[in-house]
DNA sequence: CGGGGCCGTCTCGCTCAGCGGAACGGGCCC
DNA sequence: GGGCCCGTTCCGCTGAGCGAGACGGCCCCG
């Protein structure tokens, strides 16, 4: 009960995506004791398959996870049967099965029906990407984004995560969120993401702190050069705040007053939304 | 490879919503045989989670899945520390780590993502909804929806499931999409969902053949009273039809030689899309 | 053409991870 | 205070899971 944020558990070591790595001891390829059981076989299996690979084939993931390749063989064909995975000729896919119960979580999915057609709403005003994100762990990561054809080179992904010092969102969360977290967060290094990324704790500080005098959080420049975000807190049924909508702009045409109006006024109807569409706890 | 349309799967027996099974047998309670493994009973455990279900007790998982309380237990803690599972109190949610899973199945990705900002059009043009569908076993699947703010009382749903007999983009589907598909559904008895649900596979037939004359499908009133669907196929970069795109709006201001021009349009540039986004077949 | 390498698949005896009945302690309501 | 249901924990048994290894097919290369 003293978890308040949500953690994202502890990976042990996804993948460096070489070879398994040269431990010292003559035991075959287990990376860490954390594989013996079922499940973590599994798991490696499932986190196998990196955000941007399509398939794979077994020995590929024989290769990725250290499981024995008749393990793996055998895995396989359950998570097959169950819908897991997919597979066409040799090649193992994430099946669809997967994105299904994905949709069943609660977390994201009360949040997502609340908030969506506000975001529509935002997008239309502003012809700009809405962002809707959660703290998990010490990240925030993407419920949901509403944004047109702009071609982007790395764009930002649903199901994406991004460091909360870097992104308004998550400057959003520090300061409105948990009390703890802003601790959290400078008790690790902050990551520098573009020349502009704040990296010092005290600056970072003050902005948290400009932000709660002002109520919304602001980003330019520190995620993506050229790019500026604003973020406003999202209430749940509990009072406590539990995620963040932003707009994101080129910095040229970036109309920071606008989307803070626009916001803080969405932010109030989706808080009452929520409230309707759940009474307890979210 | 003759696995024409990825199937769904054969689930033993999802849940009745009440008490396991009047089983004749003395043996405890295992409903078949197939929940022998860790992994069918993680599987049991995940599939106790209804689409509305926000959160479940470990007694209440025990009494649907009908594992023993220790082996629950045991799974839970493990299922927890990967983050497939959440807990509060002593309630247990679906975890985010599995949304984020869910979120890579390419087979949804791509095509989302090719689709998203060609949806957004859609809806800007015509305040309706617009939904994202492709095919799984013998039923749509929905991989994104977009709408406004409508309060239907029983809405559709991301990663929900529709029938393909009284929807138009199951209908789309299967009059272009794979050639066997049409006698896989009439085969199965055609479920009625409105009065003006087709259920006879002749009429089905002529709709059809209607469709693949004119280019798309329509279905009014079958779905839901009050109103119709136009959808039209996409095609992926093989060549073959891998999903729809429809229109869904009330009867009364539905302007369909509208919806087809402007889904007809998008159609050709989606596919443009996502031949540059995915080399290989999707 | 023949050999070598990599692929996915399958076998089989060993053993330890998983199992589940049972006991425990705590909260709640009658 | 007693009964009930909750989540948690214990512990000895056992069969599900394991993985080294064999196998056959495919492709590339000498």
């Amino acid at each position: 009960m003293s978890l308040i944020y949500p953690s994202s558990s502890s990976l042990p070591a996804p993948d460096a995506d070489g070879e398994p790595q040269p431990v010292a001891i003559a035991y075959p390829a287990e990376p860490d004791g954390s594989a013996n059981s079922v499940l973590g076989k599994v798991r490696l299996i499932l986190e196998a398959f990196g955000p941007d690979d399509e398939s794979l084939g077994l020995s590929e993931i024989v290769r990725r996870t250290g499981v024995a390749k008749a393990s793996v063989h055998r895995l396989a064909q359950e998570l097959l049967q169950w819908g897991l995975l997919e597979r066409r000729g040799s090649e193992y896919w994430l099946g669809m099965r997967l994105f299904e119960i994905g949709q069943r979580v609660p977390r994201q999915r009360i949040l997502r029906d609340a908030a969506r057609p506000f975001m529509e709403d935002l997008y239309q005003a502003t012809g700009e990407t809405i962002h809707l994100a959660v703290l998990d762990g010490l990240e925030v990561i993407y419920l949901e984004k509403v944004s047109g054809h702009g071609q982007v080179s790395r764009p930002s992904r649903i199901a994406g995560r991004m460091p909360l010092h870097c992104t308004a969102t998550g400057k959003a969360l520090i300061a409105f969120g948990p009390g703890a977290l802003f601790g959290d967060v400078v008790a690790t290094s902050l990551a520098r993401v573009t020349p502009r990324t704040i990296t010092a704790p005290k600056l970072l500080a003050q902005e948290i702190q400009q932000a709660r005098k002002v109520g919304y959080a602001i980003e330019r420049e520190q995620t993506r050069v050229g790019y500026l975000s604003v973020a406003i807190p999202l209430t749940g049924a509990t009072g406590t705040v539990v995620a963040a909508l932003s707009v994101t702009a080129p910095t040229f045409r970036a109309d920071v007053n606008k989307y803070v109006g626009l916001l803080s006024m969405v932010s109030r109807r989706i808080t009452k939304s929520i409230m309707v569409a759940d009474g307890g706890r979210s």
